[in-house]
RNA sequence: UGGGGCGUCGCCAAGCGGUAAGGCACCGGGUUUUGAUCCCGGCAUUCGCAGGUUCGAAUCCUGCCGCCCCAGCCA
């Protein structure tokens, strides 16, 4: 699976950068916020800037943007770090923004006293009144032209928790009239007297995202800093902070488009309303788009890093199809997964003319993959199929099991049915069929070609399972914060009681194609006396039933 | 109505003045004891629209139109 390399905007700029010569090399970071677990959108930027660095004989730290206590948490550090050694990274770090605390403390003193910020008490209501509108200026805080001396006494007060939160903030000193709302005075430091999940209590002032990042990036040699569209116009504070402290390093902001996904959000706030909801199961829900739920989904780190790279990196707006997706998955679980049979929902089989109980069959754990070796089936006079491998009335071409028809039970015999039991409600209860004792797979007699091949297991032997199908999350293609509970779809998991053969559950396996219903992944996490299977895709049937 | 971005096939996306890559999806055909995989073939006279420059424009210029982001003491 040698793909070339991607060869993005980003790329091309990172390759003219060290054309030109790039003292340090390539150095870039990936810097998520421990407030919730990280998504597939998070995932394109993780592929992005370890990608390129690893391309460029560069290294890429793990930095937290943990400047927010409040939301913050040890469990989702660790959560972080385990989808991104998931994925097959190897990170620099981790670091934390608030390692560098004192640094950044320092800088803000700095700022104070060459009079580019100042400690301003004006209310948080009070500076969003004065901020002035999209199309119309700012004006100018009372507090704007404090001293530098007030202005110092007053920070360090602050920080020594003389005062309570809200009560007064450090703020930058540029231009109440900027076109750009976020150059008007921003904030830089607002007192919070929370316990931060790394420094404690040691502080109850903290940094704003838009000074520490800078500062982060400049300090640990940042030689590409790869974000998000939204940040676009928060560049000019990015470059304005670094080029008002005393600091050698000016790492550029580039910006590129989120990842957006159909039929789901990418969001950890939206996330947390369908976890407080009770809407999924946990973060790792196998219909989230999380990281942890597409693994528990059976999406391997190949699968999200083949489609990262298949989507590309470009500054306009998208909106993938989940068929790209499940493309990937096909194509890489394809190649994995072990071949087994196992049926949904069973229709039990009786061949009346089988005497030869026990018997036993060999058959591939990979067609194409000999060199896998062979797993052993039991044959029984009692089977079990797929309700849908029968049909009384079939739909034009259809090629499976009709009254008086044939079809082949792969890797076992041809049979011939002869009978519909039912029930009294009409359905289908067991078939009784004759098997053709020279049709034995791999050393056909008879001369017979059915047309179709069917999946079955043994009555006897095979194992109850219960195999999890799962369906999109949302039936709108595109839900939002406002429609988010009435977008749902009720029908994203159903549960179906079924059988897979034994050698299934008793291999080490965890990937299994069944074979025409899907790819399954072995999910140990519930607590079941069954195995667990949940289906990460559906094999891609071109049978298309014609007319009505 | 301020500022910043973006508009190339249904969905992604190359292209950077020399006459529209590729992938997904879709449609044909072949192989197949999985209606899978695999293999072949088809799929934008046209690049949001309108002018202009040029021998030549998706690429340069002008003017429109559409969509996204920004007024957290979130990131």
């Amino acid at each position: 699976m040698s793909e070339d390399h991607p060869n993005d905007f980003i790329r091309q700029r990172v390759r003219q950068d060290q054309n030109e010569g790039l003292e340090g090399g390539v150095v870039t970071r990936f810097p998520p916020e421990p407030n919730g677990f990280l998504h597939i959108g998070h995932a394109k930027s993780i592929c992005l800037n370890f990608g390129v660095a690893e391309e460029f004989g560069g290294s890429t730290y793990l930095r937290y943007d943990d400047t927010n206590p409040e939301k913050e948490s040890e469990a989702f550090v660790q959560a972080i770090q385990r989808d991104v050694a998931w994925l097959g990274f190897q990170w620099r770090g981790p670091t934390f923004a608030s390692d560098y605390f004192d640094e950044l403390y320092s800088f803000a003193e700095q700022l104070i006293q060459r009079r580019k910020a100042y400690v301003c008490s004006l209310s948080a209501d009070e500076i969003r009144a004065t901020r002035g509108t999209l199309t119309e200026p700012g004006t100018a805080s009372p507090y704007r032209d404090r001293g530098v001396a007030e202005n110092l006494d007053l920070f360090r007060r602050m920080k020594a928790g003389e005062f309570g939160d809200g009560a007064h903030v450090l703020r930058a000193r540029i231009d109440m009239a900027s076109p750009n709302v976020n150059m008007r005075d921003p904030v830089l430091y607002r007192i919070r007297h929370a316990t931060h999940h790394r420094t404690g209590d040691a502080w109850c002032i903290y940094p704003m995202y838009d000074f520490t990042h800078c500062i982060c990036d400049a300090l640990e040699g940042i030689s590409h800093s790869l974000c998000t569209l939204e940040f676009e116009d928060h560049r000019p504070l990015y470059d304005w902070v670094l080029d008002n402290i005393a600091v050698n390093y000016h790492p550029p902001q580039i910006e590129f488009s989120r990842l957006g996904l159909e039929y789901t959000v990418m969001s950890k706030r939206l996330f947390s309303a369908l976890v407080d909801g009770g809407h999924v199961g946990g973060w790792d829900d196998p219909r989230m788009p999380t990281l942890a739920g597409l693994r528990r989904r059976g999406y391997s780190p190949e699968v999200i890093r083949d489609f990262c790279a298949r989507i590309g990196v470009t500054k306009s707006d998208n909106r993938v199809e989940m068929e790209l997706l499940e493309f990937c998955a096909r194509r890489h679980l394809d190649a994995a997964a072990a071949r087994v049979m196992a049926v949904l929902d069973p229709v039990r089989v009786v061949l009346t003319n089988y005497h030869g109980e026990g018997e036993t069959l060999q058959a591939a754990w990979h067609p194409q993959q000999p060199e896998r070796g062979q797993r052993t089936m039991t044959f029984g006079s009692a089977l079990y199929i797929d309700r849908d491998d029968f049909r009384e009335v079939p739909p034009r071409k259809y090629r499976r099991l009709i009254p008086g028809g044939m079809v082949r039970l792969r890797g076992g015999y041809i049979i011939i049915c002869e009978e519909v039991v039912k029930n009294e409600a009409g359905e289908v209860e067991e078939l009784r069929c004759r098997y053709v004792p020279e049709s034995k797979s791999g050393q056909d007699q008879s001369g017979l070609k059915p047309k179709g091949v069917i999946h079955w297991v043994d009555a006897k032997t095979a194992v109850p399972a219960e195999m999890r199908v799962f369906h999109r999350l949302f039936n709108d293609p595109n839900p939002t914060a406002a429609n988010l509970v009435e977008a749902l779809n009720p029908d994203s998991l159903r549960i179906a009681q079924g059988f897979v053969e034994a050698a299934a559950v008793e291999s080490p396996e965890r990937a299994f194609q069944f074979e025409r219903t899907g790819y399954f992944v072995k999910d140990d996490s519930y607590s079941t006396d069954k195995p667990v299977f949940n289906r990460t895709v559906a094999l891609r049937d071109s049978y298309k039933p014609s007319g009505p």
